[in-house]
RNA sequence: GCCAGGGUAGCUCAGAGGUAGAGCAGGGGACUCAUAAGCCCUUGGUCGGGAGUUCAAUUCUCCCCCCUGGCACCA
């Protein structure tokens, strides 16, 4: 296994503010960052945002501003979301950048001297006000184009094409092998039948440019000023040009073979096709090999189940309120720990409150400030190195955890780990410190619950620091406790002999649900 | 119409050929270190509908219905 991760996600169109299924995309994606580095892997982490466009440019028109005061605009709410978030990306990919436009442009400008390229005429039916090509799906019940589309023209138009379709059969080849090799190149693996299906119908090629006449908020091809290029080279190729890529001949490449290949977590709406098709070969016409081909992570959708919920008050999904009123720790919590990766889930508030006071105030931050305080009552926080009928079951969930974060399945790890946590609840009650504490001859005994308590808290800060960084670090000062948050430290014992645990401040202040 | 996913306790979901589980919510109890938290016990389901295979199906097969995506067709 390679000791480097390179994790990315979906960048994120700068035409509206963030909502809840961006917010959940980046929080998925960190935690299994955080995890990677936990586990001691190098861990390159990218997430941005997706700047040029044809509804940029009219949401800036509309508005009056230039495009880039626009963008930027739009950019500065998804960045100071995710620092509300806690997102630990390594590397922002914003597209407008100029180390992203010469990457773009040296990428297309080898793929037209490699003739991968054409310049083809196209007629179609045009709506002058929405200044976009209408397909035949735009037509009403009775054959015409309604009236929202304004005046309707068929024109002519010159653009450039990839040519996709010739790779088709490479793409059916690797998507098998892939599978065959235990490796699949779509996670979870029922997206990879989706993905075949619609790779077997593959046909046409790809249009990749606007003339200028049109679109100018992009980036110029290199061997045509006339047009910027459209959508997929500019967005998809962040994944590489922000991590050190070059298509020139002759670059450096190799901070940027380091780091490749990436996994890429994005949602099952962009799978098919522009990951699972255009991207693929993009980076195939650009000389990848299969072995460098990426991975792609597919999560589902947060349902909002019925549209009064919206409405009434405090039941908004707007992450940033979300984040104001229940804090990030919850928020991050309920994301991560209320959905299967890869499946859909209903989002409810209700839900997040009951998982935030079950789980997060009740159980664990009860836990921490429970064996802290009969610590420093009967002990004055000073515990001795015991032996534990508790360790071999912390073991085992530790190694339950790791399994799970490996393989994305973020919920499962999360309840390995509160297992833990429910486990030296019970335990709290089965040992009955304050009754210990009473009787001289159970000394021992107590100093040996004490310990096995403050331990295991201990392990499960590291366990719960992809899920909820801050708190866990929180945890780990409380128990005074200054070791690295590894998971090589996350084994029985590392709380040395005469350690003195801090004060107990709650830590997960219960929300105090209305009604 | 085709492909995929889902339809299991009030809610969110696990599960697997031998007559159903967890967490939360609900009910009861003992305790007191603690964020009136925690712990123990407990109510609750003809596992979407129908047929078949089997000694035995909720778990396999077929048909049907509903929800979610995607694709196609008609208009």
């Amino acid at each position: 296994m390679p000791n480097t991760f390179f994790i990315t996600t979906a960048i994120d169109y700068t035409n509206g503010a963030p909502h809840i299924g961006h917010a959940y995309e980046k929080v998925l994606a960190d935690a299994i960052a955080r995890h990677q580095r936990l586990a001691g892997r190098d861990v390159f982490f990218l997430t941005g945002v997706d700047q040029h466009g044809q509804k940029v440019q009219q949401s800036a028109q509309k508005r009056g501003v230039e495009p880039a005061e626009f963008v930027a605009e739009i950019t500065s709410l998804f960045v100071e979301l995710w620092k509300k978030l806690d997102l630990s990306h390594d590397a922002w990919a914003a597209t407008v950048e100029n180390l992203h436009k010469s990457c773009v442009q040296g990428m297309l400008q080898r793929l037209w001297d490699e003739g991968q390229f054409y310049k083809s005429t196209q007629s179609g039916y045009y709506s002058v006000r929405q200044e976009q090509f209408l397909t035949e799906k735009e037509r009403g019940p009775d054959g015409e184009f309604g009236p929202e589309w304004g005046e309707v023209v068929l024109i002519e138009e010159e653009n450039y094409y990839f040519k996709l379709a010739e790779h088709r059969d490479w793409l059916l080849h690797l998507i098998d092998s892939r599978t065959q090799a235990g490796n699949p190149l779509v996670i979870p693996d029922f997206r990879v039948a989706e993905l075949r299906n619609a790779v077997e119908k593959l046909t046409g090629d790809l249009c990749i440019s606007r003339p200028k006449s049109r679109l100018t908020w992009g980036i110029e091809l290199p061997f045509d000023p006339a047009f910027v290029t459209y959508v997929w080279f500019d967005a998809l190729s962040n994944y590489i040009s922000f991590a050190g890529y070059d298509a020139k001949p002759g670059a450096d490449l190799s901070l940027f073979k380091s780091r490749w290949p990436a996994l890429h977590v994005i949602g099952k709406d962009i799978l098919i096709p522009p990951h699972g098709i255009y991207w693929m070969i993009m980076l195939r016409a650009l000389g990848f090999t299969d072995a460098e081909m990426p991975t792609l992570l597919v999560h589902g959708w947060w349902n909002i189940s019925g549209a009064k919920m919206s409405k009434s008050l405090g039941n908004s999904i707007d992450p940033e309120v979300l984040v104001a009123r229940y804090g990030q720790a919850a928020v991050r919590y309920y994301l991560l720990s209320d959905i299967s990766t890869g499946r859909d889930a209903d989002f409810s508030i209700e839900r997040l409150e009951q998982r935030y006071n079950a789980e997060l105030a009740n159980s664990l931050g009860n836990l921490l400030n429970r064996t802290l305080s009969m610590a420093k009552r009967y002990r004055s926080g000073i515990l001795r190195r015991m032996d534990s009928p508790l360790a071999a079951f912390v073991q085992e969930k530790t190694n339950a955890y790791d399994a799970a974060m490996s393989s994305y399945q973020v919920q499962a790890a999360i309840e390995a780990a509160m297992e833990i946590v429910t486990r030296c609840n019970a335990y709290v009650e089965e040992t009955a410190p304050w009754k210990l504490a009473k009787d001289p001859a159970q000394s021992d005994k107590l100093d040996e619950v004490l310990y096995t308590l403050s331990e295991s808290l201990r392990i499960i800060s590291i366990l719960m620091s992809p899920i909820i960084p801050r708190e866990a670090e929180a945890i780990r000062t409380q128990l005074n406790w200054q070791g690295e948050a590894s998971l090589a430290a996350a084994r029985w014992g590392a709380l040395p002999e005469g350690h003195q645990l801090g004060e107990p401040v709650p830590l997960f202040p219960r929300i105090e649900t209305q009604e």
